[in-house]
DNA sequence: GACCCGAAGTGTTACGTATAACGTCCCTCT
DNA sequence: AGAGGGACGTTATACGTAACACTTCGGGTC
C-alpha cells in the first residue's frame, strides 16, 4: 500500500498492478497497443483507479518540453467580451487537449512586461488580445508561439493576426446614419492608444467623407462611464451647430453618453441618435436600448485559438476578419428638420 | 556557447562562467551568503544575463514540489465583480511571490468537475469563489490546501471561508426601506441554489419580520436582464396590491427588473422604488441611478488570499467578514400615498 | 605540530514521467 | 529442425533544478 500522505505516483500504480512503471506509462498515454495485453491493461488502470492516481504535471511536462496550455492575455475584464473570447478559446483548446490560463493584463500588478511572472505556468504558445505593442517585445523576446488578436496585421512583429471586421462595422453605422439623414456626427472616442480604436476613427472618417457635407467632431474620453459623461457634455456645449448623433468606440462609452445627454436635457433619439459597439448586456439596460455593432466574441475566441494551434502545428493559420453585424434598435431615428 | 535552438540551462550558465551546476543554483536562487564568493556569484548573473537564462519552471516545480501558483476558481466573467476579486487576489499574490491562475467554471467547457485539467498548471492552492458545493468535492479530492469565498462556513467542508458581509448589506437595504415606509416588497431573486442568494433572502425575510404588516412576495429569476424583465413582469401583473419596492439579489436583475417597471408604465421611484447589489457600473448607468450595496471585490480578493496563504502557512486564517455599504441613489423613494 | 573551522565550492542525487532500446517466450513457416 | 517474428513486457535514461554531503585550502588555537 502506498502511503496516503503524498499523491501516488505511475510507480505506485506500477507496484499495485504488478508491472513495471514503463508499462504503466504506455497503458495510461493510450500507446500500448500491441505492446501490453488487454488484460494487463485493464489491471493498471483499475489500480490507477483504485489510487487515484493523477500524473505530475510538472513531470510530464519536464519530460516532453510541452505543456498543453496556452495563455490568454486579455486587457481587462471589465466587460464580458472578453469573458467571451476565453469561453470560445477554451472551448477550441479543450477539443484539442489543450488548457487555457487567462491573464488579465495588470495595471498595477507586478511587471506588466513580464506576464509569465504572474502566470507561472509553463506554456506553449501564447494569444494576446489587444495588447498595445511594448507589452508584445517581451512575449516575442521568449519566442513562444503568439497569436495577437485585434491588432494591426502589418505591424504585429510577424506574428498571426485574427481580427474582427471592425472597420466594416463602423462603416455599417456610418450607412445606417447617413441614411437617416444625419450629416454632424460627434466622435466619442477612446482615449487609448490602440489599434482597434485607430480603426474605428478611420474608418468612421473615410465612409463620412464620401458623403459631402458631412461633418465629424472628435471627443476623446477614457473608457469609463464617468470620463465619457464629462467628454460628452463638454463637447456638445461647445459652440457651433450641435452634432445630431454621437458615434461612440463602444458601449460603455454610450452608456456615459446617455448620461450626458439626460444631463443636458437632450431626448434619445428624438433630439439626438447614440451608436454604440460591443453589444454587451449594457445595451439592452439603457433606456431607449442601443443601436450598436454586435461582436461575436467566442468565435474570436475560437478562431484565435484555431489559429494558435496552427502556429503549433507548423501550419500557416487561415486569414480572413471575422464579420460584425450592426443591431438597430431604438437609440437611433432621423434627425429633427433644424 | 549554447546551442541557440534551445532555451539556456542552468548548467549552460555554469559553463560560461567556469563554476558547477550548484553554484548557479545557489547563486540565483538567493541561498549564496556565505558559500559563494561575491566575485563569483557576480560573474554568474552576468552570465545569466548575457544568455538570457530563465529557470524551467516545470523542472523546479518538480524538484520542490510546489509552484508558488494558485487557483482561483470563479463562475463567471460576466461581471467585472470576479474582475476586482482576481485584482485584489493576485496583488496579495505578487507580493508573496506568488502568481495567480483565472479559472471560470466552464457551463459547457469540458468537465466541471475537474477544474485542473483545463488549467493545467500545478498549483499549491485553491480559492474557490461562489462555486457550488458539488464542485468543491472534486477539489477536496485532491487534497489541495482551499479557502472558500461567498460560501457557508458551516457547510464547506472544513475549508476556511472568506465573506462579504451580505447579510448586513441586506439588513441595510431593508432598513432604508423600511424607513421610506415600504412595507409590501417584491423581493426579486436569483434562480440558482447558491448560498449566497440564501443569505439575501433569510436576512430580508428576518429584518422584514422585526415589523409588523410587512409583506414579501418573491419572484425568481435567472440572472439576466430578460430573465429578470420576464419574472418581474409576471409578478407584478399578478392579482393583489402591488409591492412598492422591488429589492433585487443583484443588479444585473435590478436592470431587468428597470425594463420591466418602464414596460408597465411604471415611473422609478415614484410609483416604485428598486435596489440592487453589487454596485457594477452598470448601477449608475441607469435611469435613474440605481440604489445599491457596494461591495469591495478587491479587498475580497485580497483578503481570500491572505486566507489561502496563512493556510499554506499553516497558520489560521483570521476570521470575521468584510463590511459592505449601501449606496443611496435615485432609485428608492417614499411609497406614494395609497 | 596537531587540531579545528569557516570559506568556497563541487559531485551526486532525486523529483515523476515518457520512451528508446533491449529481452523473452512461443508460434509459425520453410 | 532451425530461423524468423510477433506479443508482451522490462530496463535504463534524460528532461532541469535544488539541496545534501562532501572536498579542499588557508589560517587561527592550544
Amino acid at each position: 500500500m502506498a502511503r496516503s500522505s503524498t499523491r501516488p505516483t505511475s510507480r505506485d500504480v506500477a507496484l499495485a498492478a504488478g508491472v513495471s512503471q514503463a508499462a504503466v506509462s504506455l497503458v495510461l498515454g493510450d500507446k500500448w497497443r500491441g505492446r501490453v495485453s488487454e488484460t494487463t491493461a485493464e489491471r493498471v488502470r483499475t489500480a490507477a483507479r483504485d489510487l487515484g492516481y493523477r500524473p505530475n504535471l510538472a513531470a510530464r511536462h519536464l519530460r516532453l518540453g510541452r505543456t498543453r496550455t496556452v495563455l490568454l492575455v486579455v486587457p481587462a475584464l471589465t466587460t464580458e467580451f472578453f469573458a467571451g473570447v476565453y469561453t470560445g478559446a477554451a472551448r477550441v483548446a479543450a477539443e484539442h487537449g489543450f488548457g487555457v490560463v487567462l491573464y488579465p493584463s495588470p495595471e498595477g500588478i507586478g511587471p506588466a512586461r513580464d506576464p509569465f511572472a504572474s502566470a507561472q505556468a509553463a506554456l506553449d504558445g501564447v494569444i494576446a488580445s489587444s495588447m498595445a505593442a511594448d507589452a508584445l517585445t517581451a512575449i516575442r523576446g521568449d519566442q513562444l508561439p503568439l497569436v495577437m488578436l485585434d491588432s494591426d496585421p502589418t505591424g504585429s512583429l510577424g506574428a498571426a493576426t485574427v481580427n474582427l471586421d471592425i472597420a466594416d462595422g463602423v462603416r455599417q453605422v456610418a450607412a445606417h446614419l447617413l441614411g437617416l439623414g444625419h450629416r454632424r456626427i460627434l466622435h466619442l472616442a477612446a482615449d487609448v492608444p490602440s489599434w482597434t480604436f485607430d480603426v474605428r476613427a478611420k474608418a468612421l472618417a473615410a465612409h463620412m467623407a464620401a458623403v459631402p457635407g458631412t461633418e465629424i467632431r472628435t471627443a476623446r474620453a477614457p473608457i469609463s462611464i464617468d470620463g465619457a459623461l464629462t467628454a460628452t457634455e463638454t463637447a456638445l456645449t461647445a459652440p457651433g451647430p450641435r452634432p445630431t448623433a454621437v458615434v461612440c468606440d463602444d458601449d460603455k462609452l454610450a452608456a456615459g453618453a446617455y448620461k450626458a445627454l439626460r444631463r443636458l436635457g437632450l431626448r434619445i433619439p428624438d433630439d439626438i441618435s447614440v451608436t454604440g459597439l460591443d453589444d454587451l448586456a449594457l445595451a439592452t439596460a439603457l433606456d431607449p436600448e442601443l443601436t450598436t455593432v454586435r461582436l461575436d466574441a467566442e468565435l474570436f475566441g475560437e478562431r484565435g485559438m484555431q489559429a494558435l494551434l496552427a502556429v503549433l502545428d507548423g501550419r500557416r493559420p487561415d486569414g480572413g476578419d471575422i464579420p460584425v453585424e450592426l443591431v438597430v434598435r431604438g437609440s437611433t431615428a432621423p434627425p429633427r428638420a433644424p
